[in-house]
DNA sequence: ACGGTCGTTCGAGGGTCATCGTAGTTTGAC
DNA sequence: GTCAAACTACGATGACCCTCGAACGACCGT
């Protein structure tokens, strides 16, 4: 309110804190692999609004927290929308090919269960 | 005791019930990733007590309940021992080099972290 | 038959998690 | 200044999960 001021900053894990099991915790939810997967397939930075998730708003709030906090996506303001993107580079450096991994063996399963 | 005869048979869920959500959740444990790594590392069915956990009895039971029904490892009895053996073949058939990619991983953490 | 080893089952406790509704905050636009 | 839009914070609820101890069952020796 006063001088603080327009940085509303969120706080992400350094690179050196990704943990594996947090990240495959955070990939073991529907929703928030069905998240990754559309910014991985979007390779730029979106909006939390623009995902259509059939949940309730605080619960998307909950699950976009989830994925900041165990390190696979990054966030930030840009005016009233929150954009998220994917920390392709910190995962890759940290887990080589897994999350390309991950990403083919999600799109294998649509595929298979007849789902995009 | 009678005939039946010494077959005691454990459910496995066929290949095309396993899902990804939960593999990756059986993954996201800390002992049951633990358990997977040496299953790998010594390449053949091993039995339960020589993993050496730091839980209880039943504890460890349940871990390998959750690794066979998310159709990460089939299970035998043989005498009074079950032996684990990873289902290699049916998770590189579903999920092309998700396995290697997660066990690549954890290997690396292990090593940045400072521990075998 | 007996004892020992290995693993299971059961119930319970404690914790985390996903979900929601409501109320509140921040921001941009009029 | 006011208003709507995007997101957050808070409390609550119900489910799931990791853990354990104690009692039981299956098997292999002797």
């Amino acid at each position: 309110m006063t001088a603080a001021t327009s940085t509303r900053e969120l706080a992400h894990p350094p690179r050196t804190d990704i943990r594996l099991e947090g990240v495959l915790h955070a990939l073991s939810d529907p929703i928030r692999l069905r998240i990754v997967r559309e910014l991985a397939a979007a390779d730029c930075e979106l909006a939390c609004s623009h995902f259509g998730l059939p949940v309730a708003k605080s619960t998307t709030t909950h699950h976009f927290r989830v994925l900041r906090e165990s390190g696979l996506i990054r966030q930030i303001y840009r005016g009233t929308a929150k954009m998220s993107g994917l920390r392709k580079d910190d995962l890759d450096a940290l887990f080589p090919g897994l999350l390309d991994s991950v990403l083919g063996a999600a799109d294998a399963q649509a595929r298979r269960l007849g789902d995009g």
